[in-house]
DNA sequence: AGACGGTTAGACATTGATTGTCCATCTGTC
DNA sequence: GACAGATGGACAATCAATGTCTAACCGTCT
């Protein structure tokens, strides 16, 4: 990592928290450049506006939360709390940081505003690996899908569908883990033989 | 009260966890009004600024303040307990409404711009009052200020002034109940015979 | 029904803040 | 001394907020 890429990350780093208290719109590139401890000029010197500086720190966080993604799946454990521990892995980097603000939902706007392509790019293969996941798990016999008369990708979209849902929930005030815990009972239930 | 007042105090009820969450400055009167539930043109039906709505906020809290004050002062113990509940109440009402927002000194900063005669009227009357009690506990010998060469006025504005120090501290990442009850232990070794 | 007070969304000019750019200047490094 | 990067300040352009106003709306009263 150079010098000018530990400097953005240094910059990312600070402006998360501005984001979150103040969200999007409410949030000066004054603020994150105070924030970063370095002037306006030097900032823009980083970032060309802020919304690349935006996009920047969604596609970093989406990166990041990916990795997890795979090391989880990759662990220990049968296929279903390989998923849950790839999920809470997934929610812990790309959702938590903003369940604390009260303006998560224009975050979560601005987001599917700015950075569509990372954010959908990213749902895409998480749905991905979870098929993956699923279809090894059909393999070994683990899990059976006849009931359903679905595909393992059918699956891992409905998974997916399903968590975005329950985030949408938690901005109404319901509570993220619990939800998502609930989901992941149903379905061990559904896919077991 | 009348309907006019009620609906005035519902909008600076709405209004303080705005002021609370995002500054004066970052606060737009439509902040407000949304969370007032009404429209931005009702809002200036009540108050024909957003610097009237604040001093009408801050004046209600003083006063508010006051009478928990006069209260504590009126109530039971030695003179050290019922000037710690008082001080403990003015706190509560005034300082730790703003302890959990990052523009706790913003906020400050801005009622000492456009309340300072309301705030520096109250300190005065907060002076005045613990001065009344040190009086009478001077009187019925429950405390002595021999050793200090000191009048009951000047060691009430001592206190206030140290309760100003100890907020201004807590802004900077101290504890305000902590720092406060050291005071006291001080205070009351310091008044007694 | 009509008059009424209170409310609303929206338009409006004005002011003020933010953005992105630029420059002269400074600082530490080679 | 040359260099790269950072700084504060200035700048025009754009955008947001303020405070004012109006036409329309709604429930209440008579």
């Amino acid at each position: 990592m150079n010098q000018s890429d530990q400097k953005s990350e240094a910059i990312l780093d600070a402006a998360l928290p501005v984001f979150v208290r103040h969200g999007f719109r409410k949030t000066s590139m004054t603020d994150i450049a105070r924030a970063a401890g370095m002037s306006r000029a030097a900032l823009y010197l980083s970032f060309s506006s802020k919304e690349e500086l935006f996009r920047a720190g969604s596609a970093r966080a989406h990166a990041r939360a990916m990795r997890k993604v795979e090391a989880a799946l990759a662990g220990d454990g049968d296929v279903f709390s390989r998923i849950e521990m790839a999920i809470a892995a997934f929610q812990r980097e790309l959702i938590a940081p903003f369940a604390g603000s009260g303006d998560a939902a224009e975050l979560f706007e601005t987001n599917m505003a700015l950075s569509r392509d990372v954010t959908l790019a990213a749902r895409a293969e998480l749905v991905a690996l979870l098929a993956q996941a699923l279809t090894n798990a059909l393999a070994t016999g683990a899990i059976t899908l006849d009931a359903l008369h679905a595909t393992p990708v059918d699956v891992a979209a409905i998974i997916i569908a399903a968590m975005e849902g329950i985030k949408d929930a938690q901005v109404a005030g319901h509570d993220l883990l619990e939800d998502t815990r609930l989901f992941l009972r149903l379905l061990r239930k559904a896919l077991s033989r």
